[in-house]
DNA sequence: TCAGTAATGCAACTCATTTGCAATAACGAG
DNA sequence: CTCGTTATTGCAAATGAGTTGCATTACTGA
């Protein structure tokens, strides 16, 4: 990951906080981070997380995304793109690739005339674990 | 819409809430509703908003989406299913449908052996007019 | 090495949403 | 129709995620 952002400048709190999210496979939220990089570093403020977390997300390295309500998830904005499958049961959540979004890209964007630099697909369901517990229903 | 929910009382709020929704085409935010139903009757308060809300989407009629940092947003649950366009310029959202999700969905669900029970797509980007509006890159 | 200023920690502040509580009112039983 | 139960309301206070002002610290380019 090239963390060299122009104007800014790279201290020991944002090394350690994009250490934690290179670190750490899949979704974090904000406190998730500021928990992790306590453990490292007990004085880091969740300010601090914050203030790097939106400048990560404005510089494009980062996403944000809102799969579950009142949950912000952040990832490292990594080419190919995939999509989210977050389990109702558990809250789990998985990625998937799938080849088709970008045939809908092509033909909403005709449709809309859109110009569109984003797709984002999100299915809810019940993971294979959370279904055999469900006896409901 | 049937608005018999059992063990709950149709109070002149309630319904007054519900015809705001019902009335408003397109997207509405907790806010939005409170100020379409406070032209109607001064003296309804935002928790009692909040409240209904809440309880219209237990009762499935209602699904809240998350379409704009910060902002949720609430729409009856009416079939058939529709997606999000959302213009990251001037932050109107558009809806569109479209069939290869079922398709996606099956695929998915063969993959992860997840029951998916929803799908949701969203697609950012720059309406016609903001397009116009947008020199720069 | 040093000055300029980006970044930090802290505490105080937003702002959307929720909650406790006392007062009100819907509605089913009688 | 009347009454009592209790769901619902309005208000004000509380919550909780995220932001901001400010004085201090510490990168970094010259």
């Amino acid at each position: 990951m090239a963390i060299k952002l122009i104007g800014r400048r790279m201290t020991s709190q944002r090394k350690l906080i994009l250490d934690v999210i290179r670190t750490a496979k899949g979704h974090l939220d904000a406190d998730d981070i500021y928990r992790l990089a306590r453990e490292k570093d007990p004085h880091i403020s969740l300010s601090t997380v914050y203030r790097n977390l939106n400048l990560l997300k404005e510089s494009g390295l980062m996403v944000e995304r809102h799969l579950r309500e009142g949950h912000h998830y952040f990832e490292l904005n990594v080419r190919p793109q995939h999509h989210h499958l977050v389990c109702i049961g558990c809250g789990k959540v998985f990625e998937f690739k799938c080849e088709s979004t970008e045939k809908m890209k092509r033909e909403v964007e005709e449709d809309s005339r859109f110009r569109i630099t984003g797709i984002e697909v999100e299915m809810q369901g019940y993971c294979p674990e959370c279904q055999e517990n469900r006896i409901d229903e």
